[in-house]
DNA sequence: TTAAATGCAAAGAATTTGCATAACA
DNA sequence: TGTTATGCAAATTCTTTGCATTTAA
């Protein structure tokens, strides 16, 4: 597992190199966070990993680099309704379903857009993208 | 339909008046706001408004307002992936399809989530709100 | 009279930007 | 050596809050 993330963080490093970028320490540092875990993370939970091995990474940086990897297809970022977005892998990237009452955040398989995705295209000639936005509703527990 | 409209603001200041409310020349400013039109408003646009025709009337208290009106079920607000939230009369609230590339947002008609919402209920025992987010995408003159 | 609402200023959260310096290639 | 990227501070955007004052009832 070592060797397979490290393979692939290094692939997105070429990727980068192959577009007049460069390999820095942060870019490095970001990418093994992203490649570590699937889990909901914002700029800061990146910030906040990236700095415990390297604390003088900085935010800033963190968010310019997070926008640059967006822009070249490797990461997605998702608005879950209030507060702040949240990034992914493109790879792993998914659906998600928003508790407005208590917050949480389920991950929604791609196939429960997939009526919604021909329909918005059949009527309205839009392609939905349901990795990009939460969908916000009432979880079991807090349904009334 | 001035009429319509004074009478459904008044109904909402009688409404507040009956939770201990108070009517006040900015919720009544502010209602006629949102009577007035059904567009895609935000906070400082529906500010802009009722200061047009009474300056003093704050942000800070058409934020507050806007907030009351929610709580009593008057109005929703959604949010459009970036940028501010945007207000309606619960009434004729809906969902939107927002373009990432262009901004546009295009109002959707409620069936268009017809399916999704059963899905999401029956399988994950969550009940969707389509009112109160938008769905990310292309547009039709956006798609490549 | 008195609780509720307002205006204003200031704080807060999330994100972006300007600029001098550092460092990759 | 010449960009590109970084660190830092400051600015931006959207929204919330504290507090003294005003006002509806």
């Amino acid at each position: 597992m070592e060797q397979t993330t490290s393979r692939t963080v290094d692939e997105v490093l070429s990727l980068l190199r192959s577009r007049g970028g460069r390999i820095t320490a942060a870019r490095r540092q970001l990418l093994e966070a992203l490649f570590a875990s699937t889990a909901h993370r914002t700029a800061e939970d990146l910030a906040s990993e990236v700095q415990s091995l390297a604390p003088e990474i900085h935010l800033s940086t963190v968010y310019r680099n997070l926008d640059e990897l967006e822009r070249l297809g490797v990461i997605v970022h998702t608005h879950l309704g209030h507060g702040p977005a949240i990034y992914h892998l493109a790879g792993s990237a998914h659906g998600h379903l928003v508790c407005e009452q208590c917050g949480k955040a389920v991950e929604a398989p791609d196939r429960l857009f997939s009526g919604l995705s021909s329909e918005a295209l059949a009527r309205f000639g839009f392609r939905i993208d349901p990795r990009h936005f939460a969908v916000l509703g009432r979880c079991r527990d807090c349904s009334p």
